[in-house]
DNA sequence: GTCTATAAGTTGATAGAC
DNA sequence: GTCTATCAACTTATAGAC
């Protein structure tokens, strides 16, 4: 039971996540070359397909030097969530949708807007997100982390918004929360047929007619009230 | 490189779907305790991250066994699949689903025995789901045979059921498709906080209530008209 | 001389054969 | 139901770079 060696807590994780943001760049050169390997290799075949030996072959490197970087193969798929979490908590969350949120667009403009950059970068993000949800069911530390860090920071920000457009009488009054998740359903919805039901193929209409139409939807119901 | 051996087509894979009905009486009593420990497990653990070992002490037989029923751990896996989606194909989307769709319930709690129904069936059934979500990603012969015949089935239902509302004119004009996404996306985006992101601690709110916020939300919207 | 990369092991478990 | 060849993660002895 390799899995079953001293894990890192959930603490130790979010320690490690506060404090990457300086240890990104004492990586070596080729610490990076392995962990982009990884990213590469573990959003492909899953973390248990992936061997490290073919870890070492794609990043050029011998397999022993893996483990003169990283004391096991988790320990790789440990190292890689908090860098791909913060380019999410980070840039993101906290610069575009802050100024999204707080500018005075009408809703369905500053809606339509929020739904287009967030799903330009889950698309460009796509495979180590994919990476982060499948390995969250299977590593109870990687899960606490990413709710805590990426579902705890976009809750709160979320919440705090649609609060104050209930306030502001811009949104009928239900209870924030769910506001909130219906409004995040509707774009995890629309990623899971994007990405995971379609991956290939692509989906007949464009992402701005769709996101057009999902915002009325969202905003004013299907019902028709004439 | 296991995975690349013989793969079974989508048509084979569909062959085997459309003929299991009569095929899962025949199983006999240690191919059916072999593929529930492997559903267990494999849900649990992953694909790959289970073996046929412990599958053989789940179920109680010699690993031996497994393989006088099964020629590869992947055939485990591809015999799993059939059953389970006949059992979301045929006795829910079908008896379920359609009764719901033909009867002249208003179409509030139409929409939300629909979403309550589901949510019950995808709860019951979640490790399994789960299970063919996850390795959908990894088997293109499975995701293959999962679109067309699940995917395929349910959506052609929906749409039909979402253009039917449109032409009597309770449904406001939109595409259909899209429709039936946003009202899917909604189940989908539910689904994935309540049993991906929050698996263990329960949600605040009881199904009923959000179901109930979340069928006024789709019908009525969320902007405040008064 | 220390510090780091490497490749040839070692061990154990795995899928699958007999 | 036992057996085995294979391949996994991981180790270590060695050699090269600064």
């Amino acid at each position: 039971m390799h899995d079953m060696q001293k894990e890192l807590s959930t603490d130790e994780l979010m320690g490690r996540f506060l404090n990457q943001l300086k240890d990104e760049d004492q990586l070596t050169e080729k610490q990076k070359r392995i962990m982009e390997a990884a990213v590469k290799l573990f959003s492909e075949k899953g973390f248990h397909a992936a061997s490290t030996s073919e870890i070492a072959k794609e990043a050029g490197v011998a397999e022993g030097t893996i483990f003169r970087h990283f004391k096991t193969k988790k320990d790789i798929l440990i190292s890689l969530v908090a860098p791909i979490m913060l380019r999410f908590a980070s840039p993101l969350l906290l610069k575009d949708v802050r100024k999204l949120m707080g500018s005075d667009l009408p809703l369905d403009d500053l809606l339509k807007q929020l739904y287009q950059n967030r799903l330009q970068i889950i698309e460009k993000n796509w495979s180590q997100i994919r990476l982060i949800i499948q390995e969250m069911q299977f590593h109870e530390e990687l899960r606490g982390a990413v709710v805590e860090n990426l579902f705890g920071v976009g809750r709160k920000l979320a919440e705090a918004f649609v609060s104050s457009k209930i306030q502001s009488g811009e949104i009928r009054n239900f209870p924030p929360l769910t506001v909130t998740r219906a409004l995040v359903s509707m774009m995890v919805g629309y990623v899971f047929f994007k990405f995971v039901i379609f991956p290939d193929e692509g989906m007949n209409l464009d992402d701005e007619q769709e996101i057009e139409i999902m915002v009325d939807i969202i905003l004013n119901g299907i019902r028709n009230k004439e």
